[in-house]
DNA sequence: GTGGTCTAGACCACG
DNA sequence: GTGGTCTAGACCACC
């Protein structure tokens, strides 16, 4: 598993690491069931402190994306669902809102890349 | 000027008072030139500290929607153009969204772009 | 506001902030909206790490029992429902058990306080 | 002896290995006196490791339930008493309801032994 | 080996 | 002042 990290992003590197990893999972490179880096391996090849990555898993368990057990690993949920990753929803509602005060396509864009 | 704060929101005061001007702008309640609150005023209403008003001017004035003069107060910029942040909060809320599921700022413009 | 650890238990000690906070809520000593301890002035007094103290009150949020925001502490949540907290209907579910395997009230007593 | 574990539960693997020959004492297929599985022929049938065996024996020895000797392999104790450990997980799991609610030792044996 | 908990520091943004 | 994040260590239970 290959991940990286923006240092200089606003974004906490724990939420990066989660961030990551559920890309892994749209990308499906990853699916249910696989098991996910040990903790210190991945905070070695990141060169964060372990507590940083124990935290990211803490929260993908917390949000059913993964199941750690002591001393058998952390691995992504055998029932995770990757539909609810989805966002189509939401950017459908945006470019409502954006035609509705007279947004053009070029602008929206625009204002999203700054605002990334 | 009659603004509302939510204290319960994780979107610090300083940005909602901005917000909040931004949308008073965008009703048409003021317009370009016209005269915000006095700082300890607006801070007195809203009952935050004179600083949190202060940030949120600055931060108005930084992105040329309002000027400060020392003596003269704080009023709209004449030149102020309001379709760039008519849904700023929009895309905050889906910039949020995208990260928190792992989507990069290169797909995202890519839905958008799709779907619009 | 008193909380007491118990340092030999088992029990992790932020879980053990986050349970007595939950039993001063159902004692009544605290209520919706009531602010909690600072961090660091609850981490002194109880002689932990703020690190405890701030996971017991990420946990606590979590659940919806409070809400932290930066520069304006924590609080115990305007909508907490302390009902949730009952366990009665387990208790009535256990003491059927126990009485279907002609467990006697001595003896579950002894069961559940050798557990405790 | 056909055991099976919850790989997904937090419960020790261990422990779900001592729990389930209670299970199997409890529905009768096995009785006082009764010789266990050899610890690497379970572990096999398992697929745990042979240290996680020996740990549940070794914790059912403790508590009386069966009883090693080398050479001999381990069995069911002949005194063994079923009704004890009965209930064991259902008290288990309100123990850990209570104290996720605040509720005490003392607390807890009131209100069991009011509701019997 | 694994993850879980905890400490004692640090720096940051918000108020 | 507040909470949020992060580090670099440590010890523990489980496998």
């Amino acid at each position: 598993m290959i991940l990286t990290l923006d240092l200089d992003s606003d974004r906490p590197l724990f939420l990066q690491v989660g961030d990551a990893i559920k890309q892994s999972l749209l990308r499906g490179e990853i699916g249910p069931g696989d098991p996910l880096p040990a903790g210190r391996e991945l905070a070695a090849s990141l060169d964060v402190s372990l507590e940083t990555v124990q935290r990211a898993y803490r929260q993908l368990a917390e949000h059913g994306i993964a199941t750690s057990r002591v001393g058998r690993g952390t691995r992504i949920a055998s029932d995770v669902d990757t539909t609810s990753f989805s966002i189509e929803a939401e950017v459908r509602q945006l470019i409502d809102q954006a035609r509705s005060v007279g947004i053009e396509k070029k602008q929206l864009l625009q204002i999203v890349g700054d605002a990334f």
